[in-house]
DNA sequence: TCTATCATCGAACACTTGTTCGAAGAGTCT
DNA sequence: AGACTCTTCGAACAAGTGTTCGATGATAGA
């Protein structure tokens, strides 16, 4: 519903990514060949060079399009908010809403971030970067504001995208809880972590089931 | 010093694991050719056939000593230990102790757990089940213990796992906090996470810098 | 020194890989 | 209809893949 102003060529394309997202996920890139893709996408070996030029740009497409999606998703989220603490439940919420309504783009993103040549690696890389470094900040306001000790902030970033990262080598929505429940379970499990005895005192740690994100499920939006 | 009996068949053969760990950590298992393990290793390409019979039974190889050495290490730490938060506080130190000092192994590990066959992965597997449900138990048990109420046991044993298996992907040993550096904050994000409010309550807590861990550095002992 | 096992090697094989190219089909305008 | 661009395709290529095989050098026990 959102638009039907896409070209035929940008549905195709859309849904070749998708298509490939699947396979790599399934597979790993390295493994899986473009006659692969070809099967999959039920197109001609040649004829998927139409959009794009290589297997690496598809790589790159891929993952370009999915990771600038969960930012801009982000950055929208977290406009007017200014609770470091609330930033930050926002933050890890849109993270694995996102993460595990789009598993098999996710996955390829955090499995094949080196599969990708130094100049396409360093485009993402950037974004990527700036990324670490809002959650980075985040955490040093919320520990300055808070008084946290004892805690470096480079190992506490990382450990909540390991966290949150990790999912896809476990997560399985049939059987887990849903992604409410994760989501309230990791931002527990990471905040009271991270605030340590200070958890309480630092209120707005209710882990309400009010969830801000009941938006479009998918990436492409189609 | 634990050793010379091993024959110079055996020392090659780690020399060779040792040696394509590296290459698999740095370029990836399937994008690493077997003529890249040979100019690594300086062998023939076809005499490295004589050490193993196919490019997948050497990434098992070094996967399965890797493993086996991780579980070995862990059960020998724990033995005698039965104060549950100790025993988890011992296995995330020697779990991180061993990740950085063998991080091509536990990269190749971690990162190419499903670049493996049906039967040879079902082998590293229930290793890998044992050690998974090792800590799951162990986290039940705390929780039990200490009344930890709204954590799924689940989401908080992968979440640990997602902590300690994601360094390979940011962890600088120059640059970063040492290993006991890393293992304490680790530690203590998880576990006053995972105990919540009532994390000075359960006590033992305190983040010494005592390590039970100035054992060997190197899985293949040589 | 002879011999049997261990260890290594060069050369080749069969196969898959990513990519290209020219041609032909489909779609839309005049 | 024709003309023009957009999209798709089959066939082929050069390069690289994992693996095998028979032969040769090294090693150590008799």
């Amino acid at each position: 519903m959102p638009s039907e102003q896409q070209s035929r060529y940008d549905q195709k394309l859309v849904h070749v990514l998708k298509t490939s997202a699947g396979v790599f996920a399934d597979k790993g890139y390295h493994s899986t060949s473009m006659r692969d893709i070809s099967r999959a996408t039920k197109m001609s070996l040649s004829g998927l060079y139409y959009y794009f030029k290589s297997k690496e740009e598809l790589l790159f497409l891929i993952q370009d399009y999915c990771f600038s999606t969960v930012i801009d998703d982000c950055r929208r989220l977290l406009e007017g908010v200014d609770d470091p603490v609330r930033r930050l439940k926002l933050l890890i919420e849109n993270h694995l809403n996102y993460f595990v309504n789009n598993m098999n783009e996710m996955k390829v993103l955090s499995h094949e971030a080196n599969s990708i040549s130094r100049d396409l690696f360093r485009k993402i890389n950037t974004k990527k970067r700036q990324y670490v470094d809002l959650v980075m900040n985040l955490l040093g306001e919320i520990a300055r504001e808070n008084r946290v000790e004892a805690v470096d902030i480079r190992v506490a970033t990382f450990s909540l995208f390991g966290m949150m990262n990790w999912i896809y080598n476990w997560y399985d929505p049939r059987k887990d809880v849903d992604v409410a429940g994760l989501s309230s379970n990791i931002t527990r499990l990471f905040l009271s972590g991270f605030l340590g005895e200070k958890a309480l005192k630092a209120g707005s740690l209710e882990t309400g089931r009010e969830s801000h994100l009941d938006r479009d499920v998918s990436i492409w939006q189609q």
